[in-house]
DNA sequence: GATGAATGAGTCTTCATTCAT
DNA sequence: CATGAATGAAGACTCATTCAT
């Protein structure tokens, strides 16, 4: 499993560009601090300041503040999470899972991992969709081409063979990602980092899932 | 079914409390404003003004703006959650239900009503959450001692009934939660007020829980 | 002759106003500082440290930079001027005057009077006008109802006592005005507010214009 | 007639200099910038971009964004006007023109042309001369040793011919100024760039001039 | 000579907060 | 209790200027 981490396709997307190494510095630092202490509460002064450059650099590149978390943004909703959906759907092609229950536990861990190697990301990304749900649809319709037809094949694919209760797929995909995010949630928020096993913890979700989605006797 | 209102709930602590007109006004003004655009992005001179009340009278009450988030907050955390939860727990009881996936499906409908009708306080809270995950623990603790216990002599019957699989409380709460949120949220975030339908809602996620939950042959 | 002091009037218009002592003392220093070291080097700062007020007072009761112009400008245009325009048309004809070159010196004396006594106002306008000409037209459609017509009958007037040579109306005020603006601009520019006798300047620019402006034979 | 344009002189003054192309670039965008916006409106890097150099070139010939300011100015003070008003001088003398009201017609037309030939220059000057009233002195004095004693010379030659009355040259010289002013001022701030008759109108003012400065009979 | 990234002082503006009336 | 004028610290942003390449 090669799970895809946004963070470092980030640094990559970062690097390809024509940014300087401040400029880069600029947005590393502002990420950090868009997270931890959220966009509002981040003054162009402490990023300026935390990535050690002059105030005048952090303009000169972004012009608004508002650019900067564009910056941020952007690059992960055109690229990084495109890419990142590519990479996902060919693995689970190429895993050639036939059992639902190994699939959902190869996909639960994968997601699961995806989710907690970029915190920083999605907090960023959960603050900036309160204010502004409309995000949340430019991101799904990035993803919606590629993933709804693939995900819904993959479902009547399951469905055809007896594993998969015959649900219509935007319903059967709620429980699916709710279950995910009920375990992922709490970690993102209370950085308990330490011990958290997502092996055993995708193992009991697919579990779960697998049964509360088995087709009705 | 009763459901409980916070907002009545809080209407009603407000009256109760020795605050004047204009202060309830300045509290309730508040709330539909942070809801609306975040506690940042509210400045104490919009909800001066969309109060009908001098600036000044804004912190003749609460000191400072923290102090109007507190008013709203605390409140909520230390009268009208308890209350909420301990009239569920009696509802629940007095319901005397036996069967699980009734038994879910009276909840679910039951939770998922009180969400939709608090959005924005939900908001507010979920807001102020990712900015201070403490509250989380804080608004748990509340409810804990009440519910922990209480919810935990349900499942414990319904397990001794042979309907109920035999995992933790904690994970089984998770996935009922999860299946809430992941109806729920969406609803709040892109206010689709529209004809959402939490019958038949909470009787499709009953049925996947109880089937999900139900003991391993 | 009574002739109108702008600064007067600009005083009077404030206090009618419900502008507090430190907002006038905020409008009465900005046009100050504006006519001696124009909009642009004039800072916020500057004008708050001058008027002897905090800088957020500035912008409490304008708004922006901007707003201070316009409150400057502003009313003399909408009231100072026509006020003084209307006085000044009475006067006229109070004055009763039936030799042209009389009426002429007695114009001069006034105007001239009027524009050095107000140099610190027209140094503004004449500043702003730079930059946004359409404002000499706001000027004027402000005085044209009035004085067009008014000026004309005199002129015509004189006209048909044949002091007054028969060209338009236009080209007449244009040479008067031109006139005017030899003497008056040098010494608004020099503040050579030392000996200039207004008295023997309209004499003798009276004496060139009837001349100039005479029937021909 | 041969019309001084202190544009043309003033783009030879820059190729006689050893200014680069870009730097030529940079002062001729410079003076269109400055006519249009003014000087403090208009940014460093407002006229790199304008001239098509880096922000850079812009300092490395002229130090200072006053220097550019100083780099127009200047050659106009130092070379063109001098320049201008010995051509000009030359002319006058050349025409050999007994008639006052002809040498006024001359006059008037050649200086409104060079005038409106000129506007952007004069714009900025005019903006320049409004905070720093000494460049008018400069500028007299630049004109004052050449024009002064000819000038002079001219309006005594005319008063012995009796055709000019007998007042002071700088009266005399004033009421001519001032009738220009009167016709050039309108046109430059309103950008009246169309059918505006200079033929006309140095005509006109000619004999207004002339009969105003008639001898007293 | 030319470049353009970097600088940091300075500008306009906002806003939570205070206090005399 | 209520008012709203006043405050001043802090914020986002601009811009003339420098300097290493």
């Amino acid at each position: 499993m090669q799970v895809n981490n946004v963070e470092t396709l980030f640094q990559k997307t970062l690097q390809k560009s024509d940014l300087t190494a401040k400029q880069q510095a600029v947005l590393s630092v502002s990420l950090n601090l868009f997270a931890a202490q959220g966009f509002d509460r981040t003054s162009t002064s402490e990023i300026a300041q935390a990535a050690g450059v002059s105030e005048g650099t952090v303009f000169k590149q972004f012009k608004t503040k508002d650019g900067i978390l564009r910056a941020i943004i952007d690059p992960v909703l055109d690229q990084v999470i495109p890419m990142a959906a590519t990479e996902f759907m060919t693995e689970i092609d190429a895993a050639k899972i036939t059992d639902f229950e190994s699939f959902l536990s190869y996909v639960l861990e994968d997601r699961m991992t995806f989710a907690l190697e970029n915190q920083q990301q999605i907090k960023v990304f959960a603050q900036e969709i309160l204010r502004q749900p409309s995000l949340i649809q430019a991101l799904l319709n990035k993803v919606q081409t590629l993933v709804t037809s693939k995900v819904g094949d993959i479902f009547r694919n399951f469905q055809a063979s007896g594993q998969l209760v015959d649900w219509p797929v935007s319903q059967i995909a709620r429980y699916i990602v709710g279950t995910i995010v009920s375990y992922v949630l709490p970690q993102i928020l209370f950085q308990l980092d330490t011990n958290f096993d997502v092996k055993q913890a995708s193992h009991d979700a697919a579990k779960f899932l697998a049964r509360g989605l088995a087709p009705e006797k």
